[in-house]
RNA sequence: UGGGGAGUCGCCAAGUGGUAAGGCACCGGAUUUUGAUUCCGGCAUUCGAAGGUUCGAUCCCUUCCUCCCCAGCCA
């Protein structure tokens, strides 16, 4: 009698080389300040219902969980208004950015489920137009060549609470700003020499629109366009302009932009009113981005904890970059699913990393098969069970969906149980194996513990115990008897080795590096508070210098225990299961074939995150 | 002390003049051969504070408090 070990895996599945189950069950769209402005739009035909959108990194570094959110809005609000969503790389500072980033950056929006249908684009396509429309300010009187130092610039440009001052260069002429700014692009000026500037107004409230500098002369080298250019324009100027030739609708990015978005209009109203720009134009929104705990996302760090070698690469399974998350065995649809549960607004907020891990565990729930492992072996033997017989248990892939079916189990007299499941001195509230109780074999027979063997040091070497015949699983009568132990095992001659590396929090506590690491209280495992004061620093932009001198080491918030290996047992079916196929260990966690370390022969699984617990939790309160 | 934002249950988050959605967490209880899952029930007389307008205010007005962002030739 045998049973297929695969059912699991289905035709579409199995290309993806992923065993999927059934789609997680995506929560009803709640309301939001974004899809209220999209719907509004449509009610007034703003955009003549068009919804396009767009996801703009910089290709410098690799994604962390916080573009997740971004990824999934920009993408996901294109989707449920039939609209598109652009890949756009902000390529517009040759000194951080590389090709090698924008491979992985595609490679993470697909894995995360998005498709931008060919409508990748880059802001280097815009250099020509970019520059043609710097001519054209230049010729309007609306933007000068100043060729004041950056301290000068700096002395100049007043401060939060003083307005700035013009500079010496404010009044040049039209036709000198116009031959520097073409001498600035022929590469006759060295860097930092010169600098195009708008001209809006010094003294405003507003630090972003005094006179800010769209172009500035690097000397680089650029990974797309090589060295046709050496004056480069940034990210104000350049997003603007590139969302409107793109005939985006709705540009949205995180809070820190606010202040930006009357530059933003400015630019774009500005081309328009010239007719160099169609209406109409779109419109930039913000939201607050994801702030998580006991994670550092700032790009500084995430630097730090590679070059330091405090983790394995950039796709360490601890890491919160994409990379790391999918060697983890997360999915998609967990990320989706925080995206959805927590929501999007202005207010600045910290989700726990329990709420990610909860969404991990409710997609890995319904798309994960069951398996067997045993993590931290020792051996039971039932000592009158025929050393001669191998009998078939039969275990469903999944106990909420039948119609995945079972394989088989074999039961021998030598088994692995897990080292936990047996105590001699068991504590209040114990029900698995002790001297003299009985528990179920799961989808096997009941036993009862009758003692155990040990070594020297008192450890436990062989735990003994003996079977009711009467009691196997699924035969007529044989559940008459209930047992509230219900352990997993396999069998010493039929369970293939493997390593399991037991993946914790990278740290230890919710904020790494802040004066008060655990929050406003000292009891807030689950952050009671908002934010320590101290905590905000971790809050600071992506590449936001953080105050060192106001903040601890964060790496000495790092989680010691956060990997660990584990020699380990798991069934036979698992033996041949394909890299990145995620399981649920029964009574363990969920787990996913490593990706790059697992191959047919050498078994590696990683530990995306346990299963909830209230015995443990309880036990320890 | 300038400008721009935000403050609704432990954590998120709707609602914006008609008498506080929802999710997560948590607490009960049921089912369960995963201490899992699932199910059922409970969980804000109150919306940062104080005044005011109104028959009625989380929503409008005033004052105040707290927090976040802004002085790159980064994005």
């Amino acid at each position: 009698m045998s049973v297929a070990l695969h059912q699991v895996t289905t035709a579409p599945a199995a290309a993806a080389g992923m065993p999927v189950l059934r789609p997680a069950a995506t929560p009803a769209p709640a309301a939001n300040f974004l899809r209220t402005i999209i719907t509004d739009d449509h009610r007034t035909g703003k955009y003549d219902g068009r919804v396009v959108t767009r996801f703009p990194p910089e290709p410098n570094g690799y994604l962390h969980f916080g573009h997740a959110k971004s990824i999934i809005l920009n993408f996901g609000l294109a989707a449920e208004n039939a609209g598109t969503c652009h890949l756009r790389y902000d390529d517009t500072n040759p000194l951080k950015e590389d090709v090698e980033f924008e491979d992985s950056i595609a490679d993470a929006v697909r894995w995360l489920g998005y498709d931008w249908g060919g409508h990748r684009y880059h802001a280097s396509d815009y250099y020509a137009d970019l520059y043609r429309f710097a001519e054209w300010f230049v010729e309007q009187g609306l933007a000068y060549v100043d060729s004041q130092s950056p301290d000068a610039m700096r002395a100049t440009r007043g401060t939060l609470t003083q307005p700035g001052r013009d500079g010496p260069y404010r009044l040049r002429s039209g036709t000198e700003n116009l031959d520097l700014l073409r001498r600035m692009k022929a590469g006759e000026f060295p860097d930092g020499t010169h600098v195009l500037r708008l001209k809006i107004d010094m003294a405003s409230a507003n630090m972003n629109l005094r006179d800010p500098a769209i172009y500035r002369i690097r000397h680089a080298r650029h990974h797309r366009t090589g060295d046709a250019w050496c004056i480069y324009p940034l990210y104000d100027y350049t997003h603007c302009i590139s969302d409107a030739l793109e005939r985006i609708t709705h540009s949205i990015c995180t809070l820190e932009f606010q202040d930006h978005r009357p530059l933003y209009d400015w630019v774009i109203g500005k081309l328009a009113d010239g007719g160099l720009l169609e209406r109409p134009l779109p419109q930039q929104y913000e939201f607050a981005r994801l702030n998580l705990t006991y994670v550092v996302l700032s790009k500084r760090r995430l630097i730090e904890l590679v070059t330091g070698g405090h983790v394995d690469g950039w796709d360490d399974p601890r890491m919160p970059t994409l990379v790391g998350a999918r060697r983890r065995g997360f999915t998609p649809e967990g990320f989706r699913l925080l995206a959805e549960r927590t929501g999007v607004s202005k207010s600045d907020s910290w989700i726990d990393m329990s709420i990610l891990e909860d969404c991990m565990r409710d997609d890995l729930n319904v798309s994960a098969p069951r398996r067997i492992a045993v993590l931290d072996p020792v051996k039971l033997v039932i000592d009158n069970f025929p050393a001669d017989v191998t009998e078939d248990c039969f275990a469903p892939n999944h106990p909420q969906q039948p119609d995945l079916g079972k394989r088989a189990l074999p039961l021998t007299r030598e088994l692995w149980i897990e080292r936990d499941d047996y105590a001699e001195n068991p504590p209040k509230g114990y029900f698995r194996l002790s001297p003299g109780a009985e528990v179920r074999l799961r989808y096997g027979y009941i036993i009862r513990c009758t003692g155990a063997e040990k070594d020297a040091a008192g450890n436990v070497t062989v735990v003994h115990c003996t079977y009711d015949p009467e009691t196997r699983s699924g035969t007529p009568g044989a559940d008459a008897r209930k047992v509230k132990g219900n352990i997993h095992w396999l069998s010493v001659a039929h369970a293939e080795p493997a390593e399991v590396r037991i993946y914790d929090r990278l740290f230890r506590v919710p904020f790494p590096g802040a004066r008060n690491p655990w929050g406003t209280r000292g009891d807030a495992l689950a952050v009671e508070a908002p934010v320590a004061p101290e905590a905000r620093l971790v809050v600071a932009g992506d590449d936001e210098p953080v105050a060192e001198d106001a903040e601890r080491n964060y790496l000495d918030d790092l989680n010691p225990e956060s990997k660990r290996v584990l020699r380990s047992w798991v069934e036979p079916a698992l033996g041949t299961a394909v890299a990145e196929a995620r399981f649920q260990f029964e009574r363990h966690g969920y787990f996913v074939a490593d990706v790059v370390d697992h191959v047919p022969g050498r078994a590696v699984f990683n530990r995306a995150v346990t299963l909830r617990d209230s015995w443990s939790k309880a036990a320890a309160g």
